[in-house]
DNA sequence: TTGATCACGTTAATCGGTAAAGCTGTATGA
DNA sequence: TCATACAGCTTTACCGATTAACGTGATCAA
C-alpha cells in the first residue's frame, strides 16, 4: 500500500529555494515571475516528473474545468458518434469530460448527476432516459447555479438550454416524400410520446398527413420504445391487425431494423410489399439491402453545439440567457421510400 | 459569476452545534457516532441539500475512487460496447470512470494519460492507438505505482496487466474452417503488425496455413490499418494484382465492410466469387446480405475482466502480480465462409 | 475506591494547490 | 533627495474534506 508519493509544488520549491507560490505561478506563466525563474522552475518540474494534482487545484480554485455528460446509452450508433463529437469539441476547448451512462434508468441517471455535482463539474450536458419524469434533480442542478444543457432528449426546465434536431420538421419532410411517392396508407411505429423525440416525430407525422388530407387508421399508429425489439413488435402488431399499411415511418433507426427482422420473418418484402423510412441512421447503413432512406441527424453538429453552448453559459454565468437551438435535418434517400409506381412495376415483373 | 456557494460539512455542523468531523463521520456511518446523532446529521444534510465535494475528499484521502480509461475510438461497434461494459462493471463496483478518447493519436493519448494521472485516478485501463510506439509514458505510470491494465490493444510494459482476446487462436480457427470448406487460395487483409491484434491475427493465419501445408502467395498478404478504407484499398490491391484469392480473412469487421464495398464496385460477388470471414462483428451484422461469419470478440467479458483486474490490482497494490488474461473466442457462422462445393453449385445454377 | 473500558465526540494537522496582500530593492521622475 | 512605482518574490489564508490523536463522562469489575 505504500504508493510512491507524487511530486508536489513544495518539492520543486525546496529544491530551488523559492516559495511554492512562486513555483505555482511560474508553472502557470504568471507575469509576477521572471523569465529566468520560470524557465528554471519548469526545468526542475520536468526533471522531477511533476504532475499537478487536479483535486487540489479544483478545490482551491473552485472549478473543475470539466463538463459532466449523462447519456442513456453508449453502444448505439447515434450516441456513440454524439459522444465522440462531444469529446472532440471539449478537447479543442481545453475542457475535460466526465461521462456517465444511465442505461435508460432514471434512478441511475439521478445518481450520476449527484456524482457529477459532487465533482463540481462546471456544467452539465444531459440526454434523459426514456423513463425520466421527475424534474426535481434538474431543478436542484439549476438552483445550484450549475449550467445545464439538455441534448436531443430534453425536458422543459426553467433556466436550462436545449439542443435538439428538428424532429417535427424532419418527420414532416419524410412523410411528405412518402406521399409524393404515391403512398397513402402510412403507418407510424413511434416511441414514447412523453419524451420530446417521440412526441415531435409523431406530431410531424400527424401534421404531414393532415396537410395532405390523408386519413389515419388508428391501427396504423403504434407506440413503443426506441429499440429493435420495439420495431419488431410494432411491425407484428400491424401485421396481425390484418390492416397492413403500404408505408411505415419508424421513429428510430433501430426500430426500422426491428421492422426489417420481423418483415423478413413473415415474408414481407421491403420495399416491394412495404416501404419504409426512419429517423436516424448508422455508418453501416449503406451495406444494408435495401439500404434505409432516413432523416439524417447531424450528430457531430449536435455534440459540438451542446458543448459550445455549455461553455458559453459557464463563461457568462448569470448574464446568460438559456437558449433553445434546433439543428435542421436532411433527408437521405437510399433504397427505400421509393416511388410507388416503380414498386408496382418491379413486383409485376 | 457569483455562484451560490455549496453546502459544506461545516454548514451542517454549525446548524447542529457539533464539530464538522462528527458530521463527516456520521455521513459515512462511522461507529464513533451514535445512531441518534447520525440520523439527525443525515436529516439536516438532506434538508440543506448537501453534496459532498469530491475534490476535497480526494485530496485528503489521497484516492479518487476513479478508474481512468483511454480508448482510441468511441464511434465503433467494438469500442462502444466495450466501453459500455466497462461502465457497467465499474458502476457495479462503485467506481467512477474517467473516459478519454485518443482518436488514434499517440500524442493525444499521452496527454490524456497525464491528465488522468493529474486526476489521481486509482488505476488506468488503456487500449493503445495504432501508432503508439513509445513506452515512456506507460513506464512513468508504472513508476508512479499507478496500476495499469492494457486492454485488447496492448504493449509489453513491465508491471502491467493485459486483457486480450485469443487473437491467434481465433484466427487459426477461422482459417481452418475456411480450409475445411475447401478453400486453398486464402488471403489476409491485415492491420498494422506492430500492434498485437494485427500481429497475432496474422500469426494465426500463417500458423493455420502452415499446419495444413498450404502455400501463401506473397500477393495475398496485405497490411494496412483497421478501418473500412483499409479494407477497401486492401481488396483493390488484391484485385489489381490479377491473382485473386478465393477467400479473404479480414483483420477486423470494418475491414471486411470495406471489402464488401470494393467488391460490389467491381462486380465481385460474395460469397460466390469470393468468400470471406473476419475478426469481430457488430449487432447490425445480421441485417447484412450476406451476413458476415466472424470470430466473435466477447466485448462484455473483455470490459468486465479489465475492470475486475484493475480493481484487484488497486486493492492489493504492491503484492499484486501482473497478469495476462486471454479471453477465448468463438466462431459465429452466418452467410459467408460457406463450403466451396455449395458455392460452385449455386454459381452453376 | 480505583482505574479500565467504552461510547461518543472534539481538536489539530494535513492533503496540494490558488488568491490576496505584503515585503524588498532598484529605478524613476520631479 | 525623497516619494512613487514596479518587478519579483514571500507570507498568510483558505478551499472542504479526512485521519490521527486526544478528551470526557458513564459503567463496571475487582
Amino acid at each position: 500500500m505504500n504508493r510512491k508519493p507524487h511530486v508536489t509544488l513544495s518539492d520543486i520549491a525546496k529544491q530551488l529555494n523559492v516559495s511554492k507560490v512562486t513555483v505555482s505561478k511560474a508553472l502557470r506563466g504568471h507575469p509576477d515571475i521572471s523569465r529566468e525563474t520560470t524557465k528554471l522552475v519548469k526545468k526542475v518540474a520536468e526533471e522531477l516528473g511533476y504532475t499537478p494534482n487536479f483535486a487540489a487545484r479544483n478545490l482551491s480554485s473552485r472549478k473543475s474545468n470539466t463538463i459532466g455528460v449523462v447519456v442513456p446509452k453508449i453502444a448505439h450508433f447515434f450516441f456513440s458518434s454524439l459522444i465522440e463529437s462531444i469529446y472532440d469539441e471539449a478537447f479543442y476547448n481545453n475542457f475535460d469530460i466526465a461521462l456517465t451512462v444511465s442505461q435508460e434508468n432514471a434512478e441511475r441517471e439521478r445518481k450520476h448527476i449527484e456524482t457529477l455535482m459532487a465533482m463540481r463539474v462546471d456544467g452539465l450536458i444531459v440526454s434523459i432516459t426514456q423513463q425520466t419524469k421527475d424534474k426535481a434533480i434538474f431543478e436542484k442542478v439549476v438552483s445550484r447555479d450549475v449550467p445545464l444543457v439538455f441534448m436531443d432528449r430534453v425536458m422543459p426546465v426553467d433556466g436550462t438550454s436545449q439542443v435538439t434536431v428538428d424532429d417535427r420538421g424532419g418527420a414532416i419532410k419524410a412523410i411528405e416524400l412518402a406521399i409524393d411517392n404515391g403512398y397513402t396508407k402510412i403507418a407510424h411505429i413511434g416511441g414514447f410520446t412523453e419524451i420530446n423525440i417521440g412526441k415531435r416525430r409523431y406530431e410531424g407525422y400527424l401534421e404531414a398527413m393532415k396537410r395532405r388530407g390523408l386519413e389515419i387508421d388508428p391501427d396504423w399508429v403504434v407506440h413503443g420504445g426506441f429499440g429493435e425489439d420495439d420495431g419488431y413488435s410494432g411491425f407484428m402488431q400491424l401485421y396481425k391487425s390484418g390492416r397492413m399499411p403500404e408505408f411505415i415511418f419508424a421513429v428510430t433507426y433501430p426500430v426500422a431494423l426491428g421492422v426489417y427482422a420481423a418483415a423478413a420473418e413473415v415474408g414481407v418484402k421491403i420495399p416491394d410489399d412495404l416501404d419504409i423510412i426512419c429517423f436516424g441512421s448508422a455508418g453501416i447503413n449503406k451495406f444494408l439491402k435495401p439500404a434505409l432512406s432516413y432523416v439524417d441527424q447531424p450528430t457531430a453538429t449536435l455534440g459540438k453545439v451542446a458543448v459550445d453552448l455549455i461553455i458559453e453559459h459557464i463563461g457568462e454565468s448569470d448574464e446568460f440567457l438559456p437558449k433553445h437551438i434546433e439543428v435542421p435535418t436532411d433527408l437521405v434517400i437510399r433504397d427505400t421510400c421509393v416511388p410507388k409506381k416503380s414498386r408496382v412495376i418491379t413486383s409485376v415483373k
